[in-house]
DNA sequence: CATGAATGAGTTTTCATTCAT
DNA sequence: CATGAATGAAAACTCATTCAT
């Protein structure tokens, strides 16, 4: 009779108790972690309880169900996401420089922060069903695309740009290759080689989108 | 104790009988939509069963087990793909019209073949392992990137191109346009608004794509 | 759609609800009697719930899978026959009459511990896999042959038995005829006849047993 | 499309077809492995059909069903295990030493027919139901008991043993020792260690069996 | 606001056996 | 006397979720 399951053990009796922002804190990034890893229904609330410092129960108490703790996660992480966008300013420099920076800063951006993309990715395989609902992703909308505005703006007015640069769909673009950078190192490794994930690989990627994307804006 | 599970039941006593190449065929039809919809642990056994001229049963007879079954369709997937590429005749062109033709080409064969992008992302967010035993896939290699060197060579030959553009990476950004494109359609628009996806949309988005990607390799 | 399985209902809300130690008693009871009927893979988890108090689901949710199940039942079997061993009390007879009492209890508890002997057998049949990982069973060791230990230095100090007799060696000989009495019972009786199983036959056995093993070490 | 079932194929198209007797004979040595090896309940038709040069459909074919099969595995073993007795000489001996010889055979002989011991471990599991209907075991009885009575009627004619040995409950006790041997040998090297069943280990086992035996019937 | 115990309903998978030719 | 294809029934096991306190 030395068995005993293993999932409900409470782990940590002490500062976490009695403190709920911080037990949701610790389920919200735990939540994270295996979604990022396994997916919505790949992942395990087992799992993430194990890892958690409180018992399966306390998911359900605070989370509801399994969609939802998923739902709050996702938002979470664009939250975060769009706080780490604002960090940058470019207003002092001028246009090219700015979109420059913008693009490199994205393409760095979007690589260390692989959760969150593969967070999106998971989101997209759902068709985006988990974002509807929630209006707190679409109100806070992107600080990146308020910054290109402004960088297109001026780029325009200085006739440095192409008249006409949309901004939303420039975004499109800057994003899909720093997107796909990461999302997609997997299977293209696989397929052609691991070359352009290596170190030198991504900083040589890395000067092609920033030139692939500032030479498609120049006048 | 009258009820029976209903992929127990024989649908179709006739011509896939006894015919085990349609039997599969049939299997793998259904199994790539399901695996597509709803990912390997989302997909359900019962579900492809029920919607098979066949049984429950037979998909174990004939692929082992689940993940093997996914394996399976993903090979074929990429096989199928591929076999769309090789379609497009190139050659006669002068070497940007080739290559706008063959960014053209893949921006809509993407867009078609949405089943097989949501494949990839699925083999992504399983970080690829189901690609690395088959041989086949790495082995068949991609035509695209054969017909896209061709291009490059007489370009570059013709001093229309920058020299030492590498066919890999220029079809790496190709690809990043084509299937952030599709991959990314849901949460995109639900952030931005559908208007990239509309079909005037796509249409704009295809030509920023061509003028991108072909800006960007002129001398 | 009407029929369930039998297996998933409930059998009785009370007193052993709440209990976790009467309920994992309860099912280890039940498996000890089953894996001794029918052996590891003759066994049916089905059929152990439905003598059970519980559920099919609690098997797996105290015990994890069938063979640590198995694993577990196996241990407790081994703890009770030790227990059983322990029991007796030879310290204040003389060496022969000692050795005499230990092999006529050690016959007749093994008669009455039929279960146990199917267990062993059937671990044996699985060469002994489910022991090598528990230490318990080697930890715990033979009471009988702590025994036997004391008996021959005493009887070997007065002369009585041969000098250098092994206690193991001893053991494994009393064991043999009173292990196989009971494991072979089926075989043997069908082939020769059960003249030697009748309460008769098995009480010439058990005499023909002792004289045999105190022949075996008299000086 | 490369994944086939691995289970019905033809293994060798040649010698062995049209020759019902070699195909039978080739399924019972492989099926004799496969009981022996896990039990009635463990062994894989699959798997037996697998290791055949023959087909699964064949196994049915020719043996009905898996009892049935397993059935004849253990009658042929039985006929052969006796054959193998009958091989042995001893009228020649005087009683003590013909006797010592029949132990010490029936010792080292079980030792060389472990899948027999195990097929006896395996059928006194299933409480001997696959013997009754076997004729052919009961008919054929034993020759060791025979060869025994033969032995104990000149040692008790000679007056070297004691009178009203019974020969069928020294035939139990003997085999008794040299069953053991090997059924217990996984179990009982896991708990007291292997020193028993190293080659000197066996010897002196041997040589004590004999003793024992010898002893216990001497005038 | 907390929790250890419990569970219904499903999920993949296995297995001996039969069908159709 | 043979065979590749097919299968019903049941097996072990999993999972998110709720109960009882």
């Amino acid at each position: 009779m030395t068995s005993k399951p293993a999932s409900n053990s409470v782990k940590n009796r002490g500062s976490w108790k009695q403190n709920p922002d911080a037990v949701k804190a610790d389920i919200l990034r735990v939540a994270r972690a295996e979604f990022a890893d396994h997916g919505l229904s790949g992942a395990r609330i087992q799992e993430i309880a194990e890892k958690t410092k409180t018992s399966k129960r306390m998911i359900f108490y605070y989370f509801k169900d399994k969609e939802n703790l998923y739902r709050e996660v996702l938002e979470q992480a664009y939250r975060e996401v769009r706080q780490g966008e604002k960090a940058l300013a470019l207003d002092s420099l001028d246009p090219v420089e700015a979109l420059t920076q913008l693009v490199a800063f994205t393409f760095t951006h979007h690589r260390a922060n692989e959760d969150f993309i593969r967070l999106v990715m998971i989101e997209n395989i759902h068709r985006g069903v988990h974002l509807s609902a929630s209006e707190t992703i679409r109100a806070g909308n992107s600080p990146a695309v308020e910054q290109l505005s402004a960088i297109l703006e001026r780029g325009t007015a200085q006739k440095l740009f192409k008249p006409d640069i949309a901004a939303q769909q420039l975004h499109w673009k800057i994003s899909a290759l720093c997107f796909f950078n990461v999302s997609n190192e997997p299977t293209f490794s696989r397929i052609f080689g691991n070359d352009l994930m290596t170190e030198a690989g991504q900083a040589a990627l890395r000067q092609d989108v920033v030139d692939t994307i500032v030479g498609s804006v120049l006048a």
